[in-house]
DNA sequence: AATTGCATCGCCTTTTCTGGGTATGTCTCC
DNA sequence: GGAGACATACCCAGAAAAGGCGATGCAATT
C-alpha cells in the first residue's frame, strides 16, 4: 500500500487571487513531499500547464473567471484521467458540492480549513485516496432533507401548474391566463389554488418569492 | 511628511480563512516595516485582541460568521479611531462597496490582486494615506447611472412607503399592517397605491419582482 | 376493472387588492 | 404666510384572489 517515493508530488495551483496562490506557495514551499511546480490564474492557463509538463495534482478553486474549478475539473478528468484533482474553495453550499462529486474530484477542503489539512488531503490524495472534509460530509447530510422538501415542493407541480404559475409571475391574471391558454378562468382558479397549496405558500406574496427563490422565473 | 519610522507597523489580520491568514503571515513575514502580530477568525475575536493590545491596522475580509467585516470596521473606527482598517475582499460589487465607503475604511483592496499592492496599500495606510484599488474605482463609475435609476425608482419611497412595502412582501395584508401600524386600513391601501405607482409595478406580482431586485427583502 | 393523477369546468362566498376621488393635519422650506 | 411633501383617513366601485365544494373525462398504471 505505502510505495516508497523519492521524487515530491508536483502540484499546480489554480486561482484567480494571486495572493492566494503566493500564501499556498509558501505554506507548502516547507513541506517535504510536496513541491509547487505550476501555477495559474483561471482554467485556461491551468490546461495550458497540462498540456505542456507533467503535473500530479491540481489544486484548484471553484470561482473563476471564463472557466469555473468544476468545468476545469471535468476537462481533466477527460483529458488527462492520470491527475488528481483536489479542490480548494470558500464555497461549501449544497449546489456546488453536488457539482463538484459530479465533477469526480479527488478531494475537496474548504479554504477556512487549517495548513495541515491541506497537507493531509494533498498526501492522501497523492497515495492514490481521496480526501473530503467533514463539512462537506455534514452538509451533504443536512441537504438530504432539504432537497427532499424541494421534491415535494416544486417536482410535484405539473407540466400545466408550471406552465400557469410561470404565468402568473410574469404578472398575468386569471383571467389573462385562461385567454392566453384557451381555458376557462375557473380552470386556471383551480390550479391556482393547487399550486398554492403543494408550495404551501399562503399567500400570492409567498408563491412569487418561492418562485423566485427556485429560479423559475 | 514623511517620518522616519523605526518600528514596523503591527498589523491584524482578519479572516475567517484560517489558509488566508497562513499565507499572508508568510507573505508578510519578509517584509520590512511590517509585521503581523496578530489575528483573528471572525470580528469578535478581532475586538479581544483590540482590547487587549496596541494595532496599528487591521486588515480584514468581508464575509465571516458573526460578524461581517464590515460591522467590524464600523465598531473599530467608533471605539478605536486611531486604528487604520484595511479590508481586502473577494467582493467587488457596488452593494459590498458602498457599505466599505460608508464603513470609512482607509482601504479596499481585492483577493485578486499581487502581494506587491498589499504591502503598497499597508504602506500608504500606516503613512496616514488610504489606497483604494481600481478595481473598485472603476466600479464605482459604472454604478453611477444604475444608481440614478434606482434613486429614480425605490429612493422615491418615503421611509413609511418602504416601511410598508417590506410588510406587504413578509405576506401581511393590508388589514394585517393596519392591525401592525396602528393605522386605519384605508390609509395602508393608499401607501399601497402610492407604492405601486412610484415603482412603476403594475400588480403586486411586479412589486415583489420589484423588492426581491432591489434587495429590498 | 379499478385506482390514481391530471386537466378541465362550474358556482358561491369572502377577503383582498386596485384605482378614482377628497380631505385634514403636520412639518419644512422658501 | 404660503407652497409642497408627507402621513393620515375615508368613500365607492370593480377586479382579482382564495377557500370551499363538487364534477367530468382521459390516460396510465396496477
Amino acid at each position: 500500500m505505502n510505495e516508497i517515493k523519492n521524487s515530491p508530488v508536483e502540484v499546480m495551483i489554480v486561482d484567480d487571487h494571486q495572493m492566494f496562490i503566493d500564501g499556498i506557495k509558501l505554506l507548502l514551499s516547507k513541506v517535504k513531499n510536496i513541491k509547487i511546480v505550476a501555477e495559474a490564474l483561471n482554467g485556461k492557463q491551468a490546461l495550458e500547464v497540462l498540456y505542456s509538463r507533467k503535473i500530479d495534482i491540481v489544486m484548484t478553486d471553484i470561482s473563476m473567471p471564463e472557466m469555473s474549478g468544476v468545468e476545469l475539473t471535468r476537462l481533466i478528468k477527460k483529458e488527462f484521467p492520470q491527475i488528481k484533482v483536489l479542490v480548494v474553495t470558500m464555497y461549501n453550499d449544497y449546489g456546488i458540492i453536488n457539482e463538484i462529486i459530479h465533477s469526480e474530484a479527488e478531494g475537496y477542503i474548504l479554504k477556512n480549513t487549517g495548513t495541515q489539512e491541506l497537507i493531509n488531503a494533498i498526501t492522501k490524495i497523492s497515495d492514490n485516496g481521496t480526501y473530503y472534509c467533514n463539512e462537506m460530509v455534514s452538509i451533504l447530510m443536512d441537504n438530504i432533507k432539504i432537497e427532499n422538501k424541494q421534491k415535494e415542493q416544486t417536482k410535484n407541480l405539473t407540466s400545466r401548474e408550471l406552465e400557469i404559475l410561470k404565468l402568473i409571475c410574469q404578472e398575468y391574471s386569471s383571467s389573462e391566463i385562461a385567454s392566453k391558454l384557451f381555458i376557462s378562468k375557473f380552470t386556471v382558479d383551480t390550479h391556482r389554488k393547487h399550486i398554492l397549496h403543494k408550495t404551501n405558500s399562503g399567500t400570492l406574496v409567498g408563491l412569487i418569492k418561492f418562485a423566485i427563490f427556485n429560479r423559475l422565473i
